[in-house]
DNA sequence: CTGCTAAGTCCACAACCGTTGACTTGAAGC
DNA sequence: GCTTCAAGTCAACGGTTGTGGACTTAGCAG
């Protein structure tokens, strides 16, 4: 194969040359998709478009992910993930969710103009990403809610707490331009979590049902 | 006869023709546009497509609703109907809202194809279509739910039910297609009337907080 | 230096898009 | 009959889309 063994790195040839870089070149490819797929859902943003942000030649985004749909799905792969509001346990799941709404507002990504939320609502509703966002959200969101419950009925209370999590989403983006005064957000935040609460420990021993 | 008085209503010249009717073609072209729209998105459904469903020329969907905005916005108008979970008063919203939500499956619209919750769903990320819907889900959804309560935080809560409804509604749609087994419809029913009951009247009075 | 390979660019094809203006057709008024 | 006008069709425009192949260029091995 190759001389003898000391060629057993042979794949970090160059690294900060900052010019040739595919590994940048794909990473910058990725960063671009990601903000105009979930500005302008996946049927609104152009591969040129996307290109043109991240300074490359459209025919590189080809080259590096098959098509339009290999790129959309690389960045729906990585775009839930359930451990953000579990980490604290699944008690702590309706406060860390609420944080987890109300904090991607403040962060790095979501200024850039990324939010992977509004990226699967823009998206759902087209014929090519709607499936790839729903086995996702299925597999990475509600299917790791549901297993670390262990009360009855754990797919029934993921669904609902994922539609709660999801619509809450929802009604911020498509509310955030609306005329009239604002909801104020310590009170949303307030009722959202004593919702999820009920969906969670709900019907148990301590509900009123 | 009548030679006179007789030509009072000059605009009903013909009406059971069924050919070269101008009000049934519109109509055609109106409930074709509700399906592509609602299941293809926005920017998925094309004129030709429409144009072909309903049987008519595509430069008569132009000559009628002036564009492809113009179409949209006329669907739009009357997609939300708070009336319909608004009908029994205020304290019957959850029930109606979840017969609302089941109900629709067994409609004959859905069958034929058209959802309007879907229909928000599906075109709320396209650029164009987005603050449309957003418009009208302000107007005639979210609005009317927080003008029927007397309680304080009507806003906050009226955004959080709208939240639920269409949270829920997103995840019907997205987990339809989902491999492993279904969850049972009953439960989540109950479930999602439970949590709407908590946030139309949690906080009052005889709520736990 | 000369090759060699990966990284990147250029150009164009074929299909589709919304939209428009000129044209045709059918029904009603005289 | 002829005229008139709305209803509807036809063909085409300019633009954009995703995509593929040919080409060029930069960096490293020998």
């Amino acid at each position: 194969m190759n001389a003898k063994i000391s060629s057993v790195p042979p794949r970090k040839r160059r690294k900060e040359t900052s010019k040739r870089d595919a590994e940048a070149s794909r990473a910058r490819i990725l960063e671009a998709a990601k903000i105009r797929f979930s500005q302008n859902s996946y049927e609104g943003a152009g591969i040129r478009e996307i290109a043109g942000d991240a300074g490359v030649d459209p025919a590189l985004v080809m080259r590096y992910f098959g098509s339009k749909e290999g790129l959309f799905r690389e960045i729906a792969s990585s775009a839930f993930d359930a451990d953000d509001i579990l980490s604290g346990g699944i008690s702590a799941l309706p406060q860390q969710a609420v944080e987890m709404l109300m904090g991607t507002l403040d962060s790095a990504e979501w200024r850039r103009g990324y939010d992977p939320l509004r990226l699967l609502l823009a998206s759902i509703g087209s014929p090519a990403a709607g499936p790839i966002l729903s086995d996702y959200l299925d597999r990475d969101f509600v299917g790791p809610i549901a297993a670390a419950m262990d009360l009855k009925e754990r797919d029934e209370r993921a669904v609902i707490l994922a539609a709660q999590i999801l619509g809450f989403a929802l009604v911020r983006i498509a509310l955030a331009g609306r005329k009239g005064r604002r909801p104020r957000w310590a009170v949303l935040q307030r009722l959202l979590t004593k919702a999820l609460d009920v969906t969670l420990s709900g019907g148990s021993r301590e509900g009123a049902l």
